[in-house]
DNA sequence: ACCGTGGTTAGCTTTC
DNA sequence: GAAAGCTAACCACGGT
């Protein structure tokens, strides 16, 4: 069911209805695998990143209250980058 | 695991970075700094989605049939996965 | 700390803000109340799904499988309406 | 939806294998049933919760805050059945 | 009794 | 500005 030809045939029922096998069905291909690809990596990050908390936990650590002190400081960062972007507009208002 | 110390480490970790008279701060701040590397590049692959879906869209394709394409694939892979697992289960319920 | 007054200084601090006591924490309270009734019932019913494993269970069905059996039935009813809806998209994608 | 004989089937690959179409296979057909039928009615009073949270949200309420109420709501209340449960232990310890 | 897994829910981001 | 999809946190159940 999830043939080569289930690509391409849905690349045909896109904008391109009339290229049968042609540039845009490979086109799609080649998208879709790029994304798929793409997520694969993040998904394997995730694991990862699961893969240190449960380190974390196994030290000691309370997982939960790590996770609180992440979030505390990307919410810092995240502050000090709106303070910067605000400067810069002070400073493009000023003229440098 | 909520020893004395457990509670002095959740203690230096908020107000001061360095470890009084312990290992453990030490341990705990390399432990966030590898998550952040890592939701960094978690974060970093998502944008590198986006643009490929831009890429798409700028190609003339759908991008929300796309996604939903995608979405039908990933669910094809993980009812298969599934179907694997519930065998197995089957298969051990029965005595192998 | 959950006295009344407080519920509708809540209330207050919303839009209707010079409302004290007024008209908006009368409707918030119905609100909240509906909203509380409704979560009992669905409790309710999550003890009752409890309830039929258990008796399952009881019966010598393995309740792992069963949730398992279910989550893929689930998947398939869903994988039936994405396609649907995939299908719809294709259509509007060429123009009906 | 699944025809009937995938379910006696399934049936049949568990604990009851000598029993192909007999009483174990309907016992678990109506088992599963019973389970669908309620979740249904668990996902209705879901929207059901999500409509009422849309109707406040329309009437100028803010939906965070809501939450936010009905969770502390919650809360109290578990902590008036915990003092209560309390209580009752002191008064079974000391004989009524 | 504890740990790990799975399900549920809430918050966020993005799209229309 | 509303609606939807995605992601992440929380919670509860089942297994060991």
């Amino acid at each position: 069911m999830a043939s080569p030809s289930r690509v391409e045939t849905i690349a045909n029922d896109t904008k391109e209805a009339s290229d049968v096998g042609g540039v845009a069905g490979v086109r799609l291909k080649q998208l879709v695998e790029r994304i798929e690809r793409l997520e694969e990596e993040k998904a394997s990050i995730g694991t990862d990143i699961k893969d240190v908390y449960g380190e974390a936990k196994s030290t000691g650590f309370d997982v939960k209250t790590i996770r609180k002190l992440i979030r505390l400081r990307k919410m810092d960062e995240q502050k000090r980058n709106e303070e910067d972007e605000l400067l810069d507009l002070y400073r493009a208002a000023i003229g440098l």
